[in-house]
Formats: structure tokens, C-alpha cells, sequence
DNA sequence: TAGCGATAGTTGCTTTTGTCAACAATAGAA
DNA sequence: TTCTATTGTTGACAAAAGCAACTATCGCTA
């Protein structure tokens, strides 16, 4: 792999931080963080989650998400319940209003990705997504950048 | 766009951000921030910049940038020097540990991409890379997305 | 089955990052 | 010259994130 490679990789990067990037705007026309609406999706997709479980998935200090879950969990967006099985663990679970919300974030994440290709021919985007599953099918996740802050 | 297309872009910049995503390492095994480098990668590349300048571009607060500047000017990384067309303004320009830093931080993020790509053909490298220039190619800065932070 | 290291989660404390408002100095235009 | 806008600094503060110590429980093993 060339230098040459390696600064169009760069670029590309650069380029999608900026354009796309599209998790750091879920929040937006909320009340939630952005790691507050990230929470709510991966408890909402995945059904039942172990706070542990989301430590690994969005690799935050397990400290940090304690307090991330109490807070949401104040303001009845989903509810703690033992877990019968392990009596450490507990069990995550979207409320009523917490499916709402998530619901609200969807719609508007959907809507920010309808805006971004609101330019392009149904062709070039079909272009544009078979590009990202070739990028998607080849690049393999790095084990060095998957060891992160659980502690 | 079907909802079938934007589940594939929403699936994309999952693994985009959990797996690539280079931007947000830049710092590792440094003294430095990720704030800080990113400021020094920008004040390295674009030559000569200005305070207000890197307020655009990075989106910070003018006070915090500030500060950050100070604290690299602190450690010797970077100079301010007085600009001669406008007395308000102070031209931000790199100190030869600056650049050494630097230089650091550009090698560490090749290598991390490198690491990356190390299990991939040159041929699997070579559709990687065409297929992120496809993507750049296409897709466009939303505008609303552009309106930051600098009060 | 008692003991022990590992694991799930909580809490206190610190650092990093970011925000807001007030301010001084200069610029640029009326 | 005077008025408004711009550049940068500073103080005060708040939110986000990370680290370490701790409790309770788990699950293995001697």
C-alpha cells in the first residue's frame, strides 16, 4: 500500500467526517445528547440489552453509561429489570415514550439521508450504495481500535 | 429513495463509524488531545492560518480555540505572530516541534490505516479506494449540516 | 461447600471539551 | 470622526467522558 493510497483513504475520511457522518446529527430537534439517542437506538434495534452488552457495542466507560441509564431511565425513556438469571445484571428495555423517541429519531435520521441524495438520479445513488458495500465487504474491523475505554 | 436504500446508507455509517473512523485516533500515544491535533493537523497542512479561520473550519468556540491555542503555544508547538494588514489578527504558524509532532501524528495515522487494510489485495486495496471516490464523487455537503458553533 | 478470582454495575473524582457573555483593540465604511 | 462589525482574550460555568475504588454476585475449583 502506497502513500498515494494512503492519502486518498485520508481524504475520504476527512470528507465523510464532515458531509456525511450521519450518527452525529440523530439528536438533532431532541431533547437527547447525541450518545442519549445513540443509547436509545441500540436498546430499541436489539430488544433486550445488558448494560455491558452496550459498553461493548458503543464502547463507552461503563461508569459514563451507569449514569447515561439513570438519566434516561429518570426521564421514563426505558426502565431497569432484574435479570432473573444474573442477579448483577439488569435488564434494558425501551418504555412507551422511549419507543416514541426512538421512533421520532428515525424519522428524522431517515429524512437527513433523503436530503443528502435529494441531487442524485436513482442510478448514482444505487452507485453510491454499491460503493459503500464494496467498502463494507473488504475492510474488516481492527482488533487494536476494538480494545477501547470499557477499562 | 426507497427505505430499503436508506437502511443500506444507515447500515453503512454504522460500520463506518465503528470500524474506520481514523479521525478519532489521531492523538493515541501522544501528549496531545484529539482537539489539539486536529488543530495541528490544520494549521500544518493549510500553511498559514488565522485564528478565526480555524473557527470555520473546525467549528469550535473562539474562546475555546483561545485557549487551545495558547496551550499549544505553551508547549512550543505553535507560534502566534502579529499580522501585518490587520492588527487585530495573529497568523498561527507551526515551531519546528510543531512540525515534529506532527509528522508523528501523520505517520501513526497511515499507520492505522495500514493496519486496516493489511489483509486486503493490492486489487481488494485499489476497489476500496475507487469505491470511496465514488461516494465523494456523488455525494454532496448538505448545507444545513454546515451551520456551526462560532456564536 | 467454602474460598476466590472474575464480572456487572454504581459512585466519587478528575480531566477534557464545550458554551456564553463581557470586554479591548482594531478595521472599515458612512 | 463616529459608528458598527470583527478578531481575539478572559472569566465563569456546564456538560461529556474517563479513571479508580467499591459492592454484590457469579461461577469455578479444591
Amino acid at each position: 500500500m502506497n502513500s498515494q493510497d494512503i492519502h486518498q483513504i485520508r481524504a475520504f475520511d476527512r470528507f465523510y467526517t464532515q458531509t456525511l457522518h450521519l450518527t452525529d446529527k440523530y439528536h438533532l430537534q431532541t431533547t437527547l445528547t447525541l450518545v442519549e439517542a445513540r443509547l436509545l437506538l441500540e436498546i430499541g434495534e436489539n430488544g433486550r440489552n445488558t448494560a455491558i452488552q452496550l459498553v461493548q457495542e458503543l464502547r463507552l466507560d461503563k461508569g459514563y453509561l451507569s449514569r447515561l441509564i439513570t438519566r434516561l431511565e429518570t426521564n421514563g425513556l426505558l426502565q431497569r429489570t432484574p435479570d432473573k438469571r444474573d442477579k448483577r445484571a439488569k435488564v434494558l428495555s425501551l418504555t412507551a415514550a422511549g419507543r416514541d423517541q426512538l421512533a421520532l429519531i428515525n424519522r428524522r435520521a431517515d429524512d437527513q439521508i433523503r436530503r443528502l441524495f435529494v441531487d442524485l438520479t436513482p442510478a448514482e445513488t444505487h452507485r453510491v450504495i454499491a460503493a459503500m458495500q464494496v467498502i463494507e465487504g473488504h475492510v474488516a474491523v481492527d482488533p487494536q481500535l476494538k480494545t477501547p475505554n470499557q477499562q
